[in-house]
DNA sequence: ATATTTTTGACACAAATTGTCAATAGAGGA
DNA sequence: TCCTCTATTGACAATTTGTGTCAAAAATAT
């Protein structure tokens, strides 16, 4: 189990492929500039850019997805004293949800 | 187990007390008007107003900020395939941060 | 019906997010 | 070194999102 971010593991995706920043970005249409800024959390990440990156790399998308979220928990719940009783609560209702589905 | 947001359970709450929105909302020093939107989710409760409330109802204020979190954390994924998988992988993080203290 | 309480929507304002760009910095090769 | 490619930083406007305030409308209770 490690604490790197989704940015950092896509970084070190990019790098071991060789890719510079500037072909990436290109390939998804944004500034170069801003795919910096999200392999280094200081911009946010979006779902779509997860999965086009997903692609290029050749990555499993629901692997980085599952990443992603857990990033945006994370987000919500760091430095609280009460955020893995949080995540419990959070657990049970996903599972009550999932058992008693959309009604 | 239910799948009652914070707001939901405030509101039964306040009126299982017989406060009027507009005491509590003036207690708390808000628009009633917010505070009436907050209870039926059309805007976001604070940690600060959370609190307020468990002190003006009596009511043990970690559960509130528990529910609290977890409600911020069910907006996230919300609609998420993976959203139970991400919930397992923040909680390992969340672990492996209390295993492995702040450097 | 009247009074009280709650909901709704509109509005202006503040704050956060976004995309764009250019200047700067860094790294590697000739 | 100089040159080139690459990445980072910060500033900026534009847009979007959030927030507080208010009054009218709706609902509820007396």
């Amino acid at each position: 189990m490690s604490t790197e971010t989704l940015g950092e593991k896509l970084r070190k995706i990019r790098e071991s492929k060789g890719f510079p920043l500037r072909k990436v970005s290109a390939l998804i249409d944004i500034d170069v500039a801003i795919l910096s800024k999200m392999e280094r959390g200081e911009r946010k990440l979006t779902k779509e850019i997860v999965l086009k990156l997903a692609d290029i790399y050749k990555q499993d998308s629901d692997e980085l997805l599952v990443l992603f979220l857990s990033d945006k928990i994370m987000y919500e719940i760091q430095d609280e004293a009460l955020g893995e009783e949080a995540l419990k609560v959070a657990e049970e209702k996903v599972k009550y949800l999932k058992a008693n589905p959309k009604q």
